[in-house]
DNA sequence: GCAACTTTGTGCATGCGTTCACAAGGGCGT
DNA sequence: ACGCCCTTGTGAACGCATGCACAAAGTTGC
């Protein structure tokens, strides 16, 4: 189905798969950046970004010759670059439909707020929700959508609600005129040409984890064998889970520090 | 139990891509076996998991001949090739270090307790987490991680805590026993050989989507320019903030956060 | 100023994944 | 029972990504 149009090849021919390396060199950079380090070789980056040299450096070159031979990348050059390209130049506005702790998760990003993006608003249908503060963010009724989508310019939308809801909500972000979509609901969202769909779901990077992992102890038999693999108190599980989503869960966050969130 | 029909000795060469792909067409099927649909064609299946055709059916056809020509799939049977194939017919036990909003999401996740995974028990520092439930489950303190592992036989761990501290908490869990881990915080952890670690990064997705969004708009000017992305203040009317609000955060979070940013 | 050393940038081969196109196989109507 | 029709399963071609290995290019030391 994707089938590259004519337009796409005209721009640059950067590989999807280097796209998306590119924000881990980032992150990389940054980190090198505090540590005041000035320059760094296609080794040692390659290493800090945790992929191979040879890759790092084909990579690269997709972007330009910003490399010095013999000696290896400027650090703080090469930042610049990468986030050009990226497009991280710019202020990214991001509306965030869905104040349960996803949404939240996703306000508090540290990464989030200081390199290229910034939270224009969140949105919750739960009243209760709606006009409290998230991270230094006032919340919105979904009600007002289109205007927060209009009047700040949003075009990339984070949608943390229910999977029942999410394809509703992405109708109404993309009436609106957003055509970037970060999905986290476990649903494959149906959009018309020319917006983009992205998802991260968890319970997928679980379920490829349980593959491998099962797969490990069927060849070796687990010498875990020792320890008593027995639940302890199977009973308290109970009760009442349900929800597809955490989308509402206020209530009771003891919100205490925590901040993994952040992460 | 099983003599796996393996003349198909193929399970040990089941394309890692594919085993990518077959959560969604679990999840697709479950969906399916909710309105009570007893058969399916690849056609359909595909549509609804968001792929094309062939290579669902030669992603099935790597698991077995589980279809009948001209007809389709049968959808319970399916659902239970899939889960055996991907090791959910057991239940996984997980242990979810940092009980932040994210933590909080995973555990909250609908798909995660209903279908082969349960968590095992929530691991945070912060003294007063500890001891709390969330979603039902008892937080304990980081220094029971161990004792956890071992009483539950955990193998699979989800970091959820901030940067600085998720290559501690790793080793940690490693040592312990844990050989996969989901790891949500933006830093390559170094593990030995042996462990399966896969990660799960907000921001790089968003990155990516911004990297689209930029060449979309360099090409078509955008018509939103008339709007003047003035935020406006979100600061009024912070009547309520029962919950996640910025303002509890001990300072230690903030500074979390910020080194998150770094790395 | 020259030679030796270091590291980048890249041509090329290899392997993996996707897609096409069709033969194989099973159900259904007559 | 037979042949038509439908859908699966797969061989084969294609394209993309990865990794090797090396030439190009710049730096350092003498």
């Amino acid at each position: 189905m994707s089938r590259r149009n004519s337009s796409d090849s005209a721009t640059q021919g950067i590989p999807e798969a280097t796209i998306a390396r590119l924000p881990l060199y980032l992150r990389a950079l940054y980190a090198l950046a505090d540590r005041d380090i000035p320059s760094v070789s296609s080794e040692e980056l390659a290493t800090a970004a945790g992929v191979n040299s040879a890759k790092l450096r084909k990579d690269l070159s997709h972007l330009g010759s910003y490399g010095t031979r013999g000696v290896g990348y400027d650090v703080d050059y090469l930042i610049y670059q990468v986030s050009r390209e990226l497009g991280l130049t710019q202020d990214w506005p991001v509306i965030i439909v869905g104040a349960g702790n996803l949404g939240r998760a996703l306000a508090n990003y540290g990464g989030f707020a200081t390199r290229g993006f910034r939270v224009a608003a969140m949105i919750d249908s739960d009243p209760l929700v709606v006009g409290t503060s998230i991270a230094g963010h006032r919340v919105y009724g979904a009600d007002e959508i289109e205007r927060v989508v209009a009047r700040y310019g949003v075009m990339i939308g984070a949608i943390t609600v229910p999977a029942v809801a999410a394809q509703a909500i992405c109708d109404r972000l993309v009436a609106a005129g957003v055509t970037s979509i970060l999905n986290f609901a476990p649903v494959v969202l149906n959009v018309p040409a020319g917006v983009d769909v992205r998802k991260v779901d968890l319970s997928i990077e679980l379920q490829i984890l349980a593959f491998h992992a099962q797969r490990r102890s069927a060849i070796k038999p687990p010498q875990y064998a020792d320890a008593e693999v027995r639940p302890l108190d199977a009973r308290s599980r109970a009760g009442a889970d349900s929800l597809a989503d955490a989308s509402h869960q206020p209530a009771r966050d003891r919100e205490a520090a925590v901040e993994a969130v952040g992460t």
